[in-house]
This record gives C-alpha cells, structure tokens and sequence, in this order.
DNA sequence: ACGATAATCACTCTTTCGGGTGAGGTGGTA
DNA sequence: TACCACCTCACCCGAAAGAGTGATTATCGT
C-alpha cells in the first residue's frame, strides 16, 4: 500500500505543483490531505493521521515547527519532514532537536524525493548530504562551544533581545517589562557576552537574521 | 497555439511541481525550458525566445530582479512575470520600475496562474489583487511623500547605513570612510529623519528589512 | 538541604549617541 | 549668476548605553 502524506505548505501552487508529481508514482504515496498553515496541519495530523508530513517552515499564524513540535508531542508515530527553501542554519537544529524524521531543501529533485520518502517508511533519516554535512559541523561546534562557556539565551533574554530589535530604548524595555532599566541593562549585557557582539544593534541584526524575531514584513 | 512558457525557479522541485501542472493544460501553455540561476535565465531567454518568463526573485550568482533587468533591455518583447514568495514590498516597487508584465505569489492557485498567463498573452498584467492594492497605497504614499518633503536616501547616507546596520560605532564609520565622527552624525541625523526613525538600531532593522543590505546569511 | 541558574536591582564611571546650531566647499541647474 | 542639494566639519549639551562590581530572591534538580 502506498504512503499516506500530508503536505503542509502555505503556497498553494506548491502544494499544487507537489500534488500533480505524486499522482504519477500512486503506487508509491498518496497525497491525503493538504495545510496552509502550521494550525491545519495540527488538525489535519490528528484526523488524516498520515504516515508522514511534509512540512514547510514559513507559514501563516504558527509556523512549521512549532506545529511540528506539537504533532511530535501528540503524535510520535507520525514521521515529519521538514520541506522548505530555508538554508538557515537555526531553522535545522531546532528540527533536529524537534525530533523530525528528516530536513530536504526545495532544490530537491523529484525522484530523490520519492526515494527519500520509501526510506522514511523504513525509519531512515531524509537528509541530502548537504544537509548531513552541516549536522555534522555543528555538532563539532557544538562540543567546542560548550568547552568554551556555552550560549543559549534564556527566556527573558530573548524577551529583551526581541525589544532591543524592535529599536526600543533600555528605558522602553524596562517600562514594557515592569522592571527597572538596570535590570534591562543587565539582560543586555549578558545577552551580548552570550552572542560574542558588541553593542545593541549587532544585537537587533543578529535577531533579525538569525530568525529570532519576526521581520516586520515577509 | 500554446504560450511558450520559461521556468526560473532555484528549487528544482518546484519547477517540477509545476512542469507538471502545466502538463495538464498543454492546449494552453507549453514550458520551453528551466532555469535555476538568473545567469541561466538570461542565457535561456536569448536561446528560447519564450513568450513569459516566469521568475523567482530568490536565486543564486544573479537574483530574478536582475535577470529581470537585463532581459528587458535586451529581449523587450518577452513578458516576465515576478513568481516569487516574496511578500516585501520593495522586491514588488523594484520589479514594477524594471517593468515587468505580473508579479505573483507563490500562494496562487494553479487555475488562476493559467488564467493570468493567457491574460498576458494578450498584454494584460498579471497581478493578484492583494499585490494591486500595496501598489495602490504605493503610489498614495509617493504621493504624500513628495508633499511633506521627499526622503530618499542619498549615495553616501546609504552608505552610513549600511554600516550602521552592521554593527559599527560612529567612530568605525568615519574610520572607514576616512571622515569625521561630526559628519558621521551629521549623515545620521539626516537618515533617521528621512525615515522617521528614533535611533540607529531601528535604523539597522530597517536597513535589514527593506532589503538595503544583504543579510549575512540566507 | 544544597548548589546552580535565573531574574531582579543598585551604584559608579566612561563612552557613545543624538539634538541643536552654524558654516564652508563643491557641483549641477534654472 | 544664483540657487540648491550634498558632503563636509565644529562645538555644545544632555541623554543613553555599556562596563564593572556586588547583592538579593526564587526556583529547580539532585
């Protein structure tokens, strides 16, 4: 029997363009639903549940991964594959550590895809090799991190590095967040220690290119 | 006869996706050929001499907007058509000025897009009505604009900008550019008026966000 | 119960920003 | 020629940011 697949893409065309591929391998999956957003395919997840879900990262209301992460939580059995044009580094480890059955680009060639997608009934991984290879470094960096003094930001951090984005003075910050602007020049300073930078608008633009925030536009 | 159509497009799996599709209607449309680089756009255009080019905006050596540029210079009968996931207004306003014959989302449905290419065919533009009304407001901003005092940016405010937005001091910038802390600030105080801005770190997300920098990474 | 982490705040001090004002030189255009 | 936009710079001043040190409280895991 073929595999039961959803794909989760905010672009219908896509969608589209990915449906009218997979209608000529029947045999081999079969397209049973389709999400334009991160909330549909939590929905679709629980009443189609599919064998495996392809799912973007840029979508509307919830994002790729965090609808990944619930469906992990929800429904383990269910193998999620990340398929998206984001070459971000970020975005692949936070779906590594989601616990995604695999991570493929768009610029993906259809029958690699159909092979990729059998593995993965199979338990394999789907990863392209520069995909691995990446994995591969950051793990390496990873180790050397740690021996180094570690980075990840806390909560509150990250509250005060998205304010720091938006262009918010310390005075702001501290006003929106009920504490004082000693507090908030506190966080700053850790936060700029943590990410190796030097003032606050390296900050702004390490948020902003490192997806921790969202860009005002898309 | 069929429109012959040009795909330029970096995700070979969407090109795929909607070789396929069109398979579908070949009485109407009928792809000629692929490109995945805007290099291989141009090449492609001049070789094919395809009726509609439809363009990604994101490629690599040579983006869409580019390719875009040249061809029409070169090639001005061949409608390009904008077939991009980008929703930032100024990737919209630049292809417009290079004038190009639609500009369409990626969130299109597949009936739709074989609608707006035969439109085109016959000099219609192909634009979804979301992108229609930004232009609208585009030129009613314009508009206004030039009422209370114009604001583009000169050359060497740019400049400063750009190295605003990456991190610099003042006193690195003047470095750079060989002239005075005084002028440095004389430049900003003139960008963050221009752009209605409060300080340099709104300064950089907008530099960041209006694609007047190239992020560090894609 | 203890230790680690996170969040909170204070105080000092130096540097950097940003606003205001004014002004000289250049190059292009009406 | 006269005007204007642009780039350049100076000086002043108050506000904001950043660096350093140290301290309190709460929470969580062992």
């Amino acid at each position: 029997m073929p595999i039961k697949v959803l794909i989760a893409d905010d672009h219908k065309l896509f969608r589209q363009g990915l449906i009218s591929l997979m209608r000529t391998r029947e045999d081999l999956v079969e397209v049973v639903g389709e999400a334009s957003t991160g909330v549909e395919a939590i929905q679709f997840a629980e009443k189609l549940q599919p064998d495996i879900i392809l799912m973007d990262i840029y979508m509307p209301e919830v994002d790729g991964l965090e609808a990944a992460r619930e469906i992990r939580g929800r429904f383990p059995k269910i193998a999620i594959i990340m398929l998206t044009s984001s070459e971000r580094d970020g975005h692949l480890y936070e779906a590594v550590q989601i616990g995604v059955a695999g991570y493929l680009l768009k610029s993906l060639d259809a029958t690699e895809l159909f092979d990729l997608l059998t593995g993965v009934g199979n338990g394999e991984p789907a990863m392209t090799r520069a995909v691995a290879g990446k994995l591969l470094k950051a793990v390496a960096n990873r180790l050397a991190d740690e021996e180094k003094g570690e980075q990840a930001l806390t909560e509150r951090e990250l509250y005060v590095l998205r304010l720091v984005a938006s262009g918010a003075t310390n005075l702001e910050i501290a006003e929106k967040l009920s504490i004082s602007t000693n507090t908030v020049k506190s966080h700053l300073k850790n936060i700029l220690e943590k990410l190796q930078l030097q003032n606050r608008t390296q900050a702004a633009t390490y948020a902003l290119t490192h997806g921790l925030v969202l860009p005002r536009e898309r």
